[in-house]
DNA sequence: TGACACATACCGACCAGTTGGTATGTTAAA
DNA sequence: TTTAACATACCAACTGGTCGGTATGTGTCA
């Protein structure tokens, strides 16, 4: 449907998750984004029509591509609800290898600033988390009703964006520690929650 | 020790807090800082060498506040260090009220946007972070003293450092979700999680 | 088949406003 | 009279954004 396959574009969103990652939005130009993309500022505006712009498409671009990167990991494969959820949390724990800018989360960078100014972008921002845990609800929910452990204060929307806060948590202090140990401690706390939540408890399902 | 005691520091650092926490740091300009803090740009490069160095000096100076907030806190008054470690997490849910700029936290806001570009800034946003969480580490140990609880995979400092995560993260998500109710429910499961690793342990001091 | 119309993709010079930072004052307390 | 604490005027560099232009495709109709 197009006459030529726009090449800018995408090179201009997958410069974007890189520079936004390592800089943040606002300390990143749009000729930065453009000399990093290789193309012009020409280019770049032609795809959007402002910065602000660029930045919703980064945060819909980012959920698109952790969506088809979670829905083909194998943590689905496990027979067991809570064996997959835990194998989730295994799955984000292999995920913190590289450098900061390559394993930490664009939105939850990106929300921090725009939350107040730029409500378009924290709209995004927001469907690319929330988005991302409601898949884990169903699963949860799974291992709660084969236990009978509703009604306990909790509930399995709120552990699943629990374990958003504590990855995104955990990319904060790894980014001032300048570390990725902290992460790692943290995940292996939240897998101990959620062992904990979940232990001692029979299968009642029949 | 001064000619006249500096008003216009004081009052750009506090200006600082809020402002920064509202808008991030590189979208703050020493113009805006300025304005909302009643003083001229003058006074704002008389007691700040550099945009950064204010940056650095607003770390210092939450780390100070922050610090005197939690010393003064009643949750040091139980005599058992569990009860202390709980209260602390109480006192941190207390703290949740007002507008997101109010109760979000000045370095976990900075430390993303400065942590590759401005290393001067990130080491006093590190330094605020694993300062106040160092606070927590004797009660931690204290309270696995008590129970025999040492060599289980995890250690008071990373327990100390892991409740950071939590409420750096609530944060992230309070401001993509534009509401405090998911930094509740996260410092809920917090609360549970140490609940969880404590009980079921008799306590064996003498 | 060819030619004209039109759309898309992209270029790069340019613009007005803003940025962090400086240079040169003025004021008032010690 | 010295000195810290401001204030005012100003600047060069950079910012997001505009705009006229070109290159190259596609659809259509004689």
């Amino acid at each position: 449907m197009q006459a030529r396959p726009s090449q800018a574009r995408e090179k201009l969103l997958n410069s974007a998750l890189s520079v936004i990652r390592s800089k943040g939005f606002a300390a990143t130009s749009v000729e930065e984004l453009c000399a990093a993309a290789g193309v012009t500022k020409g280019a770049f505006f032609h795809h959007f029509p402002s910065k602000e712009a660029l930045g919703v498409a980064a945060a819909d671009y980012w959920s698109d591509f952790t969506g088809a990167l979670f829905e083909a990991a194998p943590y689905h494969d496990h027979e067991d609800p809570l064996e997959r959820v835990l194998a989730y949390i295994d799955f984000r724990r292999l995920l913190l290898t590289g450098e900061l800018p390559d394993y930490t989360c664009l939105v939850g960078t990106m929300v921090q600033e725009t939350y107040l100014t730029t409500p378009a972008i924290r709209d995004a921002c927001h469907a690319s988390i929330s988005g991302h845990a409601l898949t884990l609800v169903p699963d949860i929910q799974a291992a709660m009703d084969a236990r009978g452990l509703n009604g306990r204060g909790w509930t399995a929307q709120s552990l699943a964006l629990h374990t958003q806060v504590v990855l995104q948590g955990a990319f904060v202090l790894a980014k001032a520690e300048d570390s990725v140990s902290v992460a790692l401690d943290s995940v292996d706390h939240l897998k101990r929650y959620v062992n904990l939540l979940f232990s001692n408890f029979e299968e009642d399902a029949k």
